[in-house]
DNA sequence: CCAAAAGTGTTACTGCTACACCCATGT
DNA sequence: ACATGGGTGTAGCAGTAACACTTTTGG
């Protein structure tokens, strides 16, 4: 190798992409920043790698801190390098995206941090480059959401077929049809149905379905994507 | 935010997972370190971010010390953080992954860098995380194949239709049919055969075949998924 | 004329899409 | 009794998988 003379110690932040499903829309969490700099414009919750710190601990702490969720599902989408992105240091920045169940978010941090829940179809302009952060995490979703069952980690653990198909067309803004979502759905066999009813939209009510990660684990993994 | 009283300036490194095909193996491109830590150890190439370059700009100018090549298709796979991952100092890395024309690569360079190629289903021990690096860039590598016509960044500018299918043979290990796969690919419009034909192989001679990008851009994108 | 690779088409099957009616219940 | 959402099955279609023989030509 050359020497990189060059070479620059940096800061490195971890940005999250919070995801959330209010039973209609996908949503995103922005806040309203309370520092400087761009003080009072919409961001993504963020921090910087500390010292002892990976960065998976990183993004879940910085979750954390912003919803008091712990044991979140996260992926990392994607570090982003651009010089300017923040104007006044270098610093780059891996963003990570979080699924939760919005109802679980604390509404007093919320309050907190000036949060709020944002359409993912139709959220503000944000600072630096994190819209484009949004963009690479929802089509990392997207994507993810074909191959691996991560819905589920947007709904409460009981949920009814309906929300559950909900939820994927607002994912992959679709519209489907519920003969052959819910016999897809059930055709994979990683659903366990409950014996209780969600009576809260219907008179007749709706049962409601458990994911099962045991009936996941044995299922045959030879069909790759759900392609519901 | 909380004050990060432990953010820390780091090095971010940018190593870089080489991918080559000989026209029977996929393979990657490593190197015998002549430096320590680590000296005489195989390792991925690689190289630390400058103050004045984005991510991307520090894996091609890698890429280009140790194969001589420009403008080589490149992807971010993810960056990688384990506190310990090198031993002197904290440094996290961004591994990507090159296509490359293993018939463009210098033999020169080789030689001066100790490179050498290995097959991907059997690569030595690495220093490091780079194992895992490359494990994770042969992942995205299968992935990104299913969805983008990528595979013919691995080969020369003309090319027989056995050679492409070897090629993804080699990409996701399985064997495929050489009639179903030709109308398969043909179907999608994006290659131009040629007049010529390529008789290094068999008396009768093989059509050349070009990647097409203009064709490949009218082409309808509603198919997503090669599934050859 | 023979060996070796190139080239091509059909059939069965599987999975996807489209579609409509009855059910249960609270008011 | 009726309005509202829940729940289910079938038939046509499309795309995938399996499969074998003929062509070309250098030696």
């Amino acid at each position: 190798m050359y020497e990189d003379l060059n070479r620059e110690r940096l800061l490195l932040a971890v940005d999250c992409i919070v995801f959330g499903f209010d039973g209609d829309f996908l949503k995103v969490l922005l806040i309203k920043r309370g520092f400087e700099p761009e003080r009072g414009k919409w961001s993504l919750v963020g921090g910087f790698l500390q010292t002892d710190e990976v960065l998976e601990d990183a993004a879940a702490r910085i979750l954390n801190q912003y919803t008091g969720l712990d044991d979140i599902y996260m992926d990392q989408v994607a570090t982003f390098s651009k010089i300017d992105r923040d104007p006044e240091d270098r610093i780059v920045s891996t963003a990570y995206y979080a699924l939760i169940d919005i109802n679980q978010h604390s509404q007093k941090l919320s309050k907190q941090f000036s949060a709020q829940w944002f359409n993912i179809e139709d959220f503000p302009p944000l600072i630096f480059d994190h819209g484009e952060m949004v963009t690479a995490a929802l089509k990392r979703l997207r994507t993810k959401a074909q191959t691996e069952p991560i819905g589920f980690e947007l709904l409460p653990e009981k949920f009814t077929m309906r929300q559950l198909q909900t939820l994927y067309e607002a994912i992959w803004n679709v519209t489907l049809d519920k003969r052959n979502f819910s016999s897809k759905i059930r055709s994979f066999n990683f659903l366990r149905k409950l014996d209780e009813k969600d009576k809260s939209t219907s008179r007749k009510g709706a049962f409601l379905f458990r994911f099962d990660a045991d009936l996941y684990d044995q299922h045959d993994r030879s069909r790759t994507t759900l392609n519901l």
